[in-house]
DNA sequence: TATTGTTATACTCTATAACTATA
DNA sequence: TATAGTTATAGAGTATAACAATA
């Protein structure tokens, strides 16, 4: 039922792909050199302090931080193993299941997070949010907001589950 | 030189900015999972490659070629190179400028290219559009639009490949 | 057995700087 | 001198598979 007729896309929703990606890469990108030059931080580093943060104790377990930041188990290993080796993190067996380990926020952690956020809004609102008017921005945050919705609703998956388009060639 | 005063974004904006940000990255995840499978691309080739599509003869220079892709030379050149072994490009001096080398899109290049997108607008059809009704679409092909023109306009002053930002502060 | 997380490893990609050659 | 592109190289990030420990 998804792709088995001649898929297409018209001009409008390419667009919409389109201007998708290419902001989002160039937002993210100029977000990410801010984040190197004042904090040392990767995106992902900060994606995953800025979760903790959201935490109310500042504590995750590893398991509830991949979330949408990361897509494979050692590589969230690989990165928190990074934020504690530079102090921002702490990591201990989780107290209700000896398997699991959480994951804690240190008072560096904040530091950083506290002097990266500025200049992280500050990428944000010239790049994204200046250039649009209020309803644009409402607009922009409700739509995109479905979209994300459905995409935590039915995760993509691996791909696995998607039929081989075995169409022509 | 931007946003020197407390900068700060109320929940709305920040809410349009993380949506997108979690809507392009799986977005993009996906898309790149099916561009490997399929055609053994990342997710850059296929941007040169579908660059070079577009173009009327299916060439292009290489700076032409980098616009909203690559952010550095070495980079390009590595992806180039790449898709010249592979045999979906050819490379070979500009005519009118011996400086320059010119990238063109051969007979296989242009088979992957089809053999690859009916799967790639099936992953952004079911992803990106489907979850959408017409209206949301074309407001957000409109205001992320608008957003690009902006970026394009007034390139983030590191991102710039082309020209060499000099007088840094 | 299934789940949580780590490790080892190999690979891809990116970016800076030095370099060649054309303009 | 400035521009177009390549090369060398080094570093960051990712994913897969094998593994240990706990549920």
């Amino acid at each position: 039922m998804t792709t088995d007729a001649a898929p297409s896309l018209d001009p409008v929703e390419l667009g919409a792909y389109f201007a998708l990606i290419e902001v989002s890469s160039l937002l993210r990108h100029t977000v990410e050199q801010q984040l190197q030059e004042v904090g040392g931080l990767s995106y992902v580093q900060f994606q995953l302090l800025a979760t903790l943060g959201d935490a109310p104790d500042g504590s995750r377990r590893m398991t509830d931080l991949a979330d949408g930041v990361v897509y494979s188990r050692s590589g969230l290993t690989y990165q928190a193993g990074l934020l504690e080796k530079a102090g921002y993190v702490t990591r201990a067996p989780s107290p209700d299941d000896e398997r699991g380990v959480t994951v804690t926020l240190t008072d560096a952690g904040r530091d950083v997070l506290a002097r990266v956020f500025p200049g992280h809004i500050g990428v944000v609102r010239d790049l994204l949010v200046d250039p649009l008017d209020r309803a644009d921005v409402e607009s922009l945050a409700r739509v995109l907001g479905t979209v994300r919705d459905h995409l935590r609703a039915n995760p993509p998956r691996s791909a696995a589950p998607r039929r081989k388009a075995r169409g022509r060639a």
